[in-house]
DNA sequence: ACATAGCCATACAACCCTGTATGTTTTTGG
DNA sequence: CCAAAAACATACAGGGTTGTATGGCTATGT
């Protein structure tokens, strides 16, 4: 894990720090793919020439290293904790698909980004997996946790989660606003139960009000 | 459509053709991703120099379209073409499944390499849209066909096809014999209804023979 | 047998990226 | 006030890729 702040006082003029060209690269990594992280394009957005960058980072690879910790701390724990505190199984399914849509700390991008990166990098392929297959348990435990007995959990746990990260993966192209009509659909393809109108209503407001 | 054969006639010491770059294309695009597609690997691989491919594609971007024409020619109809004859709806999920793992014309590699691909490029990404809202256009037909009103039929497609491409965009490692056992929970969960016996039986023994 | 077209090799110019080595400036601490 | 470190700029060497221009070889048709 490395620290973001290097300086813990702030000099007169604001000068760069690590984090500003993790930002950079995430943005980079983000919009235009791994291979398009590139020194001198960062330094060029950044406003500085690469001597800033080698002062900070060893290599590329080292900054490389940084961006995929930097993704990890931010897009793991958040399914977790959205999860963990779910009092039903509509709670928790609902704040699933709230995540990937509205949650700040989440970054759906970032996230495709990375698998992304991960098909051209045997490393980052084996931590995307592990975070995935610890992803996918969270959602079967919710499943196991109203009801659903231990091999039906762990198929819908995984269609769910595969359904997502394949909507994702497509850039289909339309918003939440465009699928929440049909959410009572999506919810029973899901769990094989009906979704109680009162929480379809507050799910949809919710989404409509934050988007 | 681009022609793949140029010459009409082979001649004795066999030369080159379109195809075998596009070939060649078409495997560095899927182990290595578009930015490894370059024309000074391809040549190495194939054994000649760069100025045979000059004579054949007029620049980079030539060969990337045929690449792409080629996928599309080779993907699109399978799906369509499996899903129209089936007899029933299980026939029709079960071909489904059956297509990315065993079919011999689909390439799910080819998919994903694609898809990634399209992250990078307006154009690509037009042309995918519009191939995935073919595919799930015919997976609700299947649904509508076996009994399911328009609005369930849409969202049950797009959760199977969101399911699949995100299973296979997350190279998640296990194979499809791990997740054989499971069939049942997997065709209640994309449909709502059970699988017959001996559908699922004969369909394990069909990817257990094939794989 | 000779001209022609197909197919490929060679050589060159232009560009981009990385990493390192070495200045230069500004800030901080004693 | 001065030394040292932080943060960055500049310059250079090495490598890799694209596209083009040009030359050479080989088969084919007449």
């Amino acid at each position: 894990m490395t620290s973001l702040r290097v300086r813990t006082v702030e000099p007169a003029i604001p000068t760069l720090g690590k984090a500003d060209w993790i930002g950079a690269a995430l943005n980079c990594l983000v919009s235009e793919g791994v291979e398009a992280v590139q020194i001198t394009r960062l330094a060029k957005a950044l406003g500085v020439t690469r001597g800033s960058f080698y002062w900070h980072f060893t290599d590329r690879q080292n900054l490389l290293d940084c961006v995929l910790d930097e993704w990890r701390a931010a897009n793991l724990p958040v399914i977790e904790q959205e999860l963990a505190k779910a009092a039903s199984l509509s709670e928790g399914i609902l704040a699933f698909f709230a995540i990937w849509e509205i949650n700040p700390q989440f970054s759906a991008h970032l996230d495709h980004a990375v698998r992304d990166w991960a098909r051209l990098d045997e490393g980052v392929l084996d931590i995307v997996r592990r975070e995935d297959a610890q992803r996918i348990g969270t959602i079967a435990e919710l499943f196991q946790r109203f009801g659903f007995e231990e091999d039906e959990a762990e198929v819908r746990a995984r269609v769910l989660y595969f359904a997502q990260v394949g909507y994702h993966a497509m850039d289909f192209g339309d918003s939440i606003k465009q699928r929440l009509p049909r959410l009572e659909h999506y919810y029973l393809s899901f769990t094989g139960q009906e979704l109680d109108n009162n929480e379809a209503e507050r799910f949809r407001q919710l989404m409509g009000d934050l988007s």
